[in-house]
RNA sequence: GCUAAUGUAGCUCAGUUGGCUAGAGCAGCUGAUUUGUAAUCAGCCGGUCGGGGGUUCGAGUCCCUUUAUUAGCACCA
């Protein structure tokens, strides 16, 4: 007998040798059916896993994180079985569940879209057929033998690579076999409601030196619903694709001209602006300072830096009277310059220097995508000069401040702390000291954090901080970064109690991080409709006809008086073209129909975005209502999804 | 940068295996209409087909090259 303990702390005695899929068949039939692997001592395995000895169990089904990749990674399998009958001559590569979803890679002519959906009839085939997976494990030289006969050279090239003494294991599944540590489902028929989404180029182990194979990236859910909802959220992101809302809404522009660097019209700049003021009204309260240095610096002093040496290739340079000059990727060496004008007392840090900072990185042209990633870019830097002493304290006002800013846009957000990187700088004891410190704050800070290990600036390690828009897409914005590089560099000190030098601790830290990309990221979170302190057009008025113009005129300069920003559609057109335009194409907030009865009386239907008629106000009461929706900094109704099937 | 796809009027798109003066809808302009909450009607204007080169009697259509965009990869201090 086995002794089994599961998750609650109970634990019950078994048959030796019992599957780990019985051991749920009696507990319950529907634990059995949903669950999709199962972890024995901590390990995920499959469902016919043999217990031996006492273990601990878990079940997973497929809202576990370990569930998904299971029911994924099988549904790559399938994939590349569908692939490799379809095309027998494809060399397959791997095939991993990612976060959402799956994809497989080969060696091949490029897919098409006829290609994904020939694939997609011969998945669902497979499927249908029920298909087992069957597990083996190997010796290296029987695997080298079946992957080479078939003549898989990247197999056999992973084979080749893998450690002495560990397991290898194959799946088949049909005629298809595949190196692979597992585990997986225990039949195709468990995979339900599979796409292939899209396929593209990718490198052979992600390294651009090597062969690009051909990526297919699917995904798959138990219930349909779950497909329905992922597929919605796509439909809706193309939707609010801020590329396309940035045309029709007359935000901003490109041109072949100068790829990469956003033209802003009066909308967009109009919101880059409220972005900004909203910004420097929030670090003013803050003790924050502002300033601003030079975008075009001397090469020297990026030498100083360390740039010039690690990232050059990204500086766009220029040349004058033989000196060469950079145009700033980065705002912090400028900074320290005047940071260095003057001696500075440990009385006066922190030192809070803010710097709305224009700069220039030469992105890959591949790389560049509308406001998302663009060569040219407004940073909202900051760079925080203190003592040791302070490290916790600040970094806690940042995330603090963070959290108001952020909640202001209704945008969620999580931490994630990176640590040191193989290639980086400095002493063991200085980056102990300064991930403890940022250990410090975030444990303080209390919400959580993911760990990044090894992933952290090669100068010191940082917080990230992780953006969930609307539609539950993640993006990285802010981020805090402590700095032992630079302040060494540099040479920055303070005067301590003694009269003694001593060196600085530097952060660097941003909040929109890009602010055109915190643009093009709030533009997709509320579709193009603006809370109404951002909209660039915040009230349309629409005169029902010509004979109330002069009327809806005056309506215009009193409002546009008071400082909104209003249209005035005076087109001899129907009020429903009108609203039409100014309602779904402009996204305009307010609307305000004018004609006979508002003439007469004052009173006003007000139609606002998303909810439609939302009754009758007098002119003044809708001017408190808009001026409170203003300074209150109100989120607009419906920007969310709903998922109420 | 790599792989693939795409680039036709201000916008969104159609242009069969290369063959008459390159089409449509929207927008714009003009006129009619004077309109009460998601497209009133009519007429007009507008492109040399991303740029360059080539094949051909003939190129939007085929080839080469270049540029930009899109997707993914790689990159993201």
């Amino acid at each position: 007998m086995v002794k089994i303990t599961f998750p609650d702390g109970n634990s019950r005695e078994f048959d030796e040798g019992i599957k780990a899929i019985e051991v749920a068949k009696n507990i319950s039939k529907s634990l059995a059916k949903a669950t999709i692997a199962v972890s024995v001592d901590g390990k995920v395995v499959d469902l016919d896993h043999q217990i031996n000895s006492d273990a601990s169990i878990i079940f997973h089904n497929f809202s576990d994180k370990e569930g998904k990749e299971v029911y994924w990674h099988s549904s790559s399998h399938i994939l590349a079985h569908a692939v490799t009958n379809l095309y027998p001559d494809v060399k397959v590569a791997i095939g991993p569940a990612i976060a959402q979803g799956f994809y497989y890679d080969f060696e091949a002519e490029p897919f098409t879209d006829e290609d994904l959906r020939k694939i997609e009839k011969e998945i669902s085939r497979i499927i249908k057929s029920g298909i087992k997976f069957e597990r083996a494990e190997v010796s290296r030289e029987e695997a080298l033998k079946i992957f080479d006969e078939k003549g898989e050279i990247y197999k056999s090239e992973l084979i080749r690579e893998l450690p002495e003494g560990e397991v290898i294991s194959t799946y088949t599944i049909g005629k298809f076999i595949d190196l692979c540590r597992g585990p997986h489902l225990q039949n195709s028929s468990k995979v339900k409601n599979l796409r292939l989404l899209t396929s593209s180029g990718a490198y052979w182990r992600g390294n651009s030196d090597n062969t690009m194979l051909q990526r297919i990236y699917g995904i798959s859910f138990p219930d349909k619903e779950e497909l329905e909802k992922f597929l919605l959220i796509r439909a809706e992101a193309e939707k609010r694709n801020h590329k396309k809302l940035g045309k029709e809404l007359n935000l901003f522009s490109f041109h072949e001209e100068t790829p990469g660097n956003p033209f802003f019209k009066n909308n967009g700049l109009f919101v880059f602006n409220t972005l900004l003021d909203y910004w420097r009204e929030e670090h003013t309260k803050e003790s924050y300072t502002e300033i601003k240095t030079p975008i075009m610096l001397k090469r020297v002093l990026w030498e100083t830096s360390g740039h010039w040496e690690n990232y050059s290739e990204n500086m766009f340079t220029s040349e004058v009277e033989n000196e060469q000059y950079i145009l700033k990727p980065m705002n912090c060496p400028g900074g320290i310059l005047m940071y260095k004008e003057d001696l500075h007392s440990y009385r006066e840090l922190p030192i809070k220097a803010g710097e709305i900072g224009l700069v220039h990185r030469n992105e890959y042209s591949g790389a560049l995508s509308g406001l998302f990633r663009v060569r040219s870019f407004h940073q909202d830097d900051a760079h925080i000069y203190m003592r040791k002493d302070q490290i916790k304290k600040e970094i806690l006002d940042v995330l603090h401040l963070v959290d108001r800013m952020y909640s202001t846009f209704g945008l969620k957000y999580h931490l994630e702390l990176s640590t040191r990187p193989e290639k980086s700088i400095g002493t063991d004891e200085a980056w102990e000291n300064a991930t403890h410190g940022l250990r410090d704050a975030l444990v303080e800070y209390g919400i959580g954090y993911e760990l990044n290990e090894g992933d952290g600036a090669f100068y010191g390690p940082k917080i990230d901080i992780m953006i969930h828009d609307a539609l539950e897409r993640v993006w990285q914005c802010g981020t805090i970064q402590l700095d032992m590089n630079l302040p060494e560099r540099f040479d920055i000190n303070y005067i301590n109690e003694n009269s003694e030098k001593e060196k600085c601790v530097m952060i660097h830290r941003t909040i929109y991080g890009s602010i055109e990309r915190f643009m093009g990221i709030l533009i997709e979170h509320f579709g193009g409709f603006f809370p109404l302190w951002l909209a660039p057009v915040q009230v349309t008025i629409i005169p029902v006809s010509d004979k109330f113009n002069d009327y809806a005129r005056s309506v215009y300069d009193k409002l546009v008086s008071l400082g909104f920003r209003v249209d005035y559609d005076n087109r001899s057109e129907k009020v429903g073209y009108k609203i039409r335009e100014a309602d779904g194409i402009k996204k305009t907030p307010y609307m305000l129909v004018i004609g006979e009865k508002e003439e007469g009386t004052n009173i006003f239907t007000v139609r606002q975005h998303k909810k439609g008629d939302i009754g009758e106000f007098g002119l003044d009461d809708l001017i408190s209502r808009l001026q409170e929706e203003v300074s209150s900094k109100k989120l607009p109704d419906g920007y969310k999804l709903e998922f109420n099937k």
